[in-house]
DNA sequence: TATTGTTATACTCTATAACTATA
DNA sequence: TATAGTTATAGAGTATAACAATA
């Protein structure tokens, strides 16, 4: 208990207290290296982690709305609409009304989109491959699981 | 392969594709639903996670500079002046000037800080046991060593 | 010259509130 | 009246660049 945790760097003797024994500390520190690793390869890759989700799974979901994309991951509305904006000025997306209720838009990919997509999924993937070098057989499938029931416990 | 993973709310048949079997889109969907816990009782609990960090290296090691801070956390000296700084309006730190070296801060909690500490610490650890409940005995070990594995995956 | 720290500026991500268009 | 979507505004969090003080 209480083992200090070494970070690298020559900073002898730092005492991290009970910080690296907390769940939620060790996720922020870990999200926090994978996303400095996507970052330095951006240009290479075009897109955030965030857009890659959405990218994702526009690609999967053709037609999809913004209100369901909100749900899913739990953002307003209003920060979904940026986002998608964003996105569309870059001419990633294409954003319709939908022909029977006209208050929804249908979300889809252009060809631009499917194009920086399977680049961004080549970068991504190889970060899993550098992630599965450092795990034991099974072990990704145990990592993904527990963060799955621990996301879950607060799914409220 | 390519199971979909289902979110909660009642969007029939979105297909997530490939997104759930990456370990970053994972670790990213749990930090945002332990950060989203977390800002529920943000009032309760004063601080951001980010916050509690680093009142907590300080309340370890007192009189550390805020270079050292911002090598740890791979922050940029510039990101750690500013939250030092709202910290120590908040009157929850102290800076001084080091005595052998002027070039150095020495940063340090009040006893205002002190106090927002314990209390969130209560908070935090509540979230800790909310996460234990849907963790079998070791898995709090498992995964905290996975993490890190992880982290250290991408060190540099 | 090199290092610590601050300030100015800018960009992303997020939210709330107020709005428009549609139902 | 309710819902989908946009825009304005604001606050964190992050970075880079330019600067001051100290060594």
């Amino acid at each position: 208990m209480r083992k200090p945790q070494a970070k690298g760097g020559g900073e002898a003797a730092v005492d991290f207290g009970r910080l690296p024994g907390y769940i939620g500390y060790q996720v922020r520190q870990t999200q926090s290296a994978i996303f400095r690793d996507i970052s330095r390869s951006i240009g290479e890759c075009g897109v955030t982690p965030g857009e890659f989700s959405l990218l994702s799974m526009l690609a999967s979901n053709p037609g999809l709305n913004s209100i369901t994309l909100a749900r899913l991951y739990r953002l307003d509305k209003a920060t979904l609409s940026l986002s998608l904006k964003r996105l569309a000025g870059r001419g990633l997306i294409q954003t319709d009304r939908s022909e029977e209720d006209r208050r929804y838009s249908s979300l889809r990919l252009t060809p631009a989109g499917r194009k920086q997509l399977r680049r961004a999924t080549r970068r991504i993937e190889m970060q899993e491959r550098a992630m599965d070098a450092v795990l034991k057989p099974g072990e990704r499938e145990q990592i993904l699981d527990l963060l799955q029931r621990i996301a879950g416990a607060f799914d409220r």
